[in-house]
DNA sequence: GACCAGGCACATC
DNA sequence: GATGTGCATGGT
């Protein structure tokens, strides 16, 4: 890293030193990671870990059960998680990716090139930016920075990037201005998500958060996110 | 009984 | 290219 702490590297010191580390994600294996990621879309994580529960008990957290399962009979598995119809379609099509083209290993699959997996993750149905950037970081370990709501809106309400600013520029924001450190991406993205929680939804001042003080001159720029 | 939750694909203008 | 809508459950 060069020169003077940015916004971004100082609001994560801030953010660990008031919450500490969230400890996100570490499951039983990179798989059940990845079937997460899925469960996991605009769900509440409780819902979601409790499809992960049944799908562990019926032995169904690898890739090749997964994709002999009866796609009916996954959808009443993973009902908690909400939106199970098209989840279940989902899960099997990314346990069919790694069958198809990895022999149904996570290893040869995460040894791929980078932006190849990426690509390949993506033209799934079902995988968008979010969830194909949690896989990557989360189960494979790969420094790449995941994007989500909260993170747009507690970038925005500081102003660190353009009213605008979509997926693809905020994490780009993210990656030049910290250190290529899958940990640190990690750790970040999960605190992202506590401050916006408690804070950016429930609090339009800013009343109490962490980052109050880093805000510009006249408060949050978009309070109403 | 609203409103919310760690998105995404597809239709329509 | 931007904007709108369906998908679905469980907690507050």
């Amino acid at each position: 890293m060069h020169g003077a702490d940015s916004n971004l590297q100082v609001a994560y010191r801030r953010l660990l030193e008031h919450y500490g580390r969230q400890n996100w994600w570490p499951g039983d294996s990179p798989f059940e990671v990845m079937v997460g990621a899925v469960l996991v879309q605009n769900t509440n994580w409780q819902n979601a870990a409790r499809a992960i529960e049944t799908l562990k008990d019926e032995g169904l957290l690898a890739p090749d059960a997964l994709v002999a399962a009866a796609q009916e009979e996954l959808q009443e598995l993973i009902r908690p998680a909400g939106y199970f119809r098209q989840k279940a379609a989902r899960l099997q099509s990314l346990a069919r990716f790694v069958t198809d083209n990895y022999g149904g290993s996570l290893e040869a699959m995460f040894a791929e090139e980078f932006t190849t997996l990426r690509a390949g993750l993506l033209s799934i149905n079902g995988i968008g930016p979010e969830t194909a950037d949690s896989i990557l970081l989360y189960a494979g370990g790969l420094p790449t920075f995941v994007i989500d709501t909260y993170t747009h809106r507690v970038v925005k309400r500081h102003g660190w990037a353009a009213a605008d600013a979509d997926y693809h520029a905020l994490k780009e924001h993210f990656e030049n201005a910290l250190d290529r450190d899958a940990a640190l991406f990690n750790e970040y993205h999960a605190l992202l998500v506590r401050v916006g929680k408690e804070h950016c939804r429930t609090a339009p001042r800013c009343e109490g958060c962490p980052l109050a003080e880093l805000l510009p001159e006249g408060g949050p720029v978009q309070p109403e996110n």
